[in-house]
DNA sequence: ACGGTATTGTTTCGGCCGAGAACAAAATCC
DNA sequence: GGATTTTGTTCTCGGCCGAAACAATACCGT
């Protein structure tokens, strides 16, 4: 039960019962699909009568379609509804530090094209080759019309003004991506935190049978980043800077991060925590500490090829990254109980060798287990695209806010 | 923006929009008491006319009184409308191990009475005994009527059928209380967690003046337990489990918790952790390691009196102890970034001493501050009882649950 | 003293919406 | 071919909000 926040709530209008009925079956076709108007009379427990008046809107607006006719032992033939996936396209944009992806999806989340380009430091010239990225296409897509940009970033975004506040990474600071965007392509524009997208992402995209109400995404590249799910919603914090559990310090006295702290979860068990240490271990191997030639040739995707490769030296240091990763996985279950715990980023390519390490971890650390299941994230499925999109979906499949 | 969960959703009839007003009109006669009609209108944004058809709801329910009326430099002079807090009478419990408290309050959670009772170890035996007492309660301050009992344990509940599932300080396991305490009192029975009642009293107490989305509750007794209010509510997980945040390890190889882990926040920062701490010291001292008897004589208020008394091996264990709250604090700042953190327990009447030093280790670890407000709770006025007012309080005053 | 004006609270009407019942349509079974 | 069953539509009723008109008070300036 939630607190009615009396600075900032919404009253129920006449058209505001519609509104939630209309999006609980729009859900309903979305699951269930193909399902006929009684099948989502039953499912929802409205009257026939209410779900043909909402489905007929939904229908006049291209959300749903109406299939083929059904068979039944007995009676009429219902004929079924699915939701039109081709009404309208999203943009997805992943900004990353080096690189950003562009994407069209359709409205069940599957991607039509897919392209990067360059990040850049000039913001301001990203955001104009940004917007011309994105009008090429939606030419080179036409989809009818386009719902909205869905765009994540490795940052903080603060959350009333949808402002970027803080994103070391991108080398911006204090930025507004949305407005410019908006006023380029025409299209309102969603700004999220990549961990979040990532959180949104596994909430949305199916691969979960039952409804989850808590899950929690972490995001394992060169920062760790968190992005929490309970109670169905994100958990973004007052200012936006919520899931910062990356710099929580894990152990004493352990190394410095840039935070200005020690022994930061990030800093042990980062990617590029993983390369430091092992790069440490074969300078001091070969006697050249502190060798900076040594340190610059590894990247971590080397890393995951030594092992593979079945290199003693990878395959310690990797065991280390995952032993300090179930750690910090333990801090979150014993914490927050969530129901799934994704690992996005490239350690999930190796999680036949880092999964049991981090069970193992967790097992041992957390009285009650909760029963929550830990799973890699699709290396193959971009998860923080597939984000940008959810964040866009939300929008309409979304619980309305009311009181 | 929540998701809709298919398998627990509420769909809108036509009383629903009336419910969401009537809601939230009546969290701003609370707010802004005494106040107009007109106001309300104004405040709401409804018409004066549905303002107006709620209220003559509102005060034929007796939820609400006309009072004087008021005056304005020009115009019809308006009837105030105040919350009639007498209209009916809560009733809440705290289960402690060796005690529990039973309160009679008011709806604007005042008390009117309070009295003990010892807890025993039998269960069935003491929720006949508390039924016993409540309804004798209930005969001594005649009410008109009574809205509901509200009970928290200092362990976990079990979300949906509200049945204790660990308490290891009470001795009882995979209890239901709620049940047996309906049929016995003819009220309905709203059980939750200690920590969790905590911070709903603080979300509901109007001790913040705007309103709080995010806030954390850390309760120190001889456990360390973690409420979480997020977005609004209280984050319970899916089995009741969340909130263990006292079981993450802060340091490696710190002292063994009867978890079974080594190094737990609870064992480094709770009563029992500084009174083990303080006598450990003591008998160094006296060169007498292990002594039993010097180690039982020692409650932790025994500790803070000394510490009062200006015994430095006293203020030194409660320096320590105060250190170790902090890093627990930070972890929990950095990663939910809540608005307000109250402390509450004995602690927080040695809070000028632990209050500075709690702040400097967070100052220090967290990077991102994100302006969190940490207080220690009025150690005169009973968090966990108004917790347990504030657990029926908000089914009439919370946001309705619709989609 | 008296009309003008501002404000509050009530009344009334129109429109939206869900509940429920009746009904038409369509298919199967006996 | 009629009974039965299921689907989908139509229609009426009651609940509720929005808007506007109206009644009830006050104060102010002349």
């Amino acid at each position: 039960m939630r607190k009615i926040d009396l600075s900032h709530f919404q009253v129920a209008t006449s058209g505001t019962a519609r509104d939630i009925n209309r999006r609980i079956l729009l859900n309903l076709v979305r699951r269930h699909q193909p399902i006929s108007r009684a099948g989502l009379a039953r499912q929802s427990g409205l009257q026939r009568s209410t779900v043909s008046a909402i489905a007929e809107q939904l229908i006049a607006e291209h959300w749903v379609v109406e299939g083929a006719t059904g068979h039944l032992p007995r009676g009429r033939k219902p004929t079924f509804l699915h939701l039109n996936s081709d009404r309208a396209g999203i943009i997805g944009v992943d900004i990353g530090p080096v690189s950003t992806v562009i994407a069209v999806a359709s409205l069940d989340m599957e991607f039509a094209a897919q392209e990067s380009m360059a990040t850049g430091s000039d913001a301001a010239d990203f955001i104009a080759r940004l917007g011309r990225r994105i009008k090429d296409l939606m030419r080179a897509h036409p989809k009818g019309s386009y719902e909205g940009i869905g765009v994540c970033v490795p940052g903080r975004v603060e959350v009333s003004s949808q402002r970027l506040t803080f994103a070391p990474n991108l080398g911006w600071k204090e930025l507004d991506l949305k407005t410019p965007l908006e006023r380029a392509t025409g299209l309102p524009v969603e700004l999220e935190n990549a961990a979040n997208a990532c959180a949104l992402a596994e909430l949305w995209s199916g691969r979960h049978p039952e409804d989850v109400g808590n899950l929690v995404a972490v995001t394992v590249s060169d920062e760790i980043g968190v992005g929490m799910i309970l109670n169905g919603q994100l958990v973004r914090g007052s200012t936006g800077v919520a899931g910062e559990f990356g710099h929580v310090a894990l152990i004493n006295d352990g190394p410095q991060c840039r935070c200005g702290n020690r022994g930061c979860w990030e800093v042990l068990a980062s990617n590029s925590a993983a390369v430091r240490c092992y790069s440490q271990n074969i300078s001091v191997r070969k006697g050249e500490v502190g060798s900076k030639s040594a340190m610059a040739t590894v990247a971590f995707g080397d890393l995951l090829r030594l092992v593979e490769q079945g290199s003693p030296k990878a395959c310690e240091t990797l065991d280390q990254m995952a032993h300090y990763l179930g750690l910090g996985i333990a801090m979150l279950i014993t914490g927050l109980a969530p129901d799934v715990l994704v690992v996005v980023g490239e350690v999930s390519r190796a999680w036949k060798r880092v999964g049991p390490i981090v069970l193992d971890v967790v097992n041992r650390r957390s009285r009650t287990r909760a029963g929550t299941r830990i799973l890699p994230s699709d290396p193959e499925s971009p998860a923080r695209l597939r984000g940008t999109i959810a964040l866009v979906l939300q929008k309409h499949l979304g619980a309305p806010f009311v009181a």
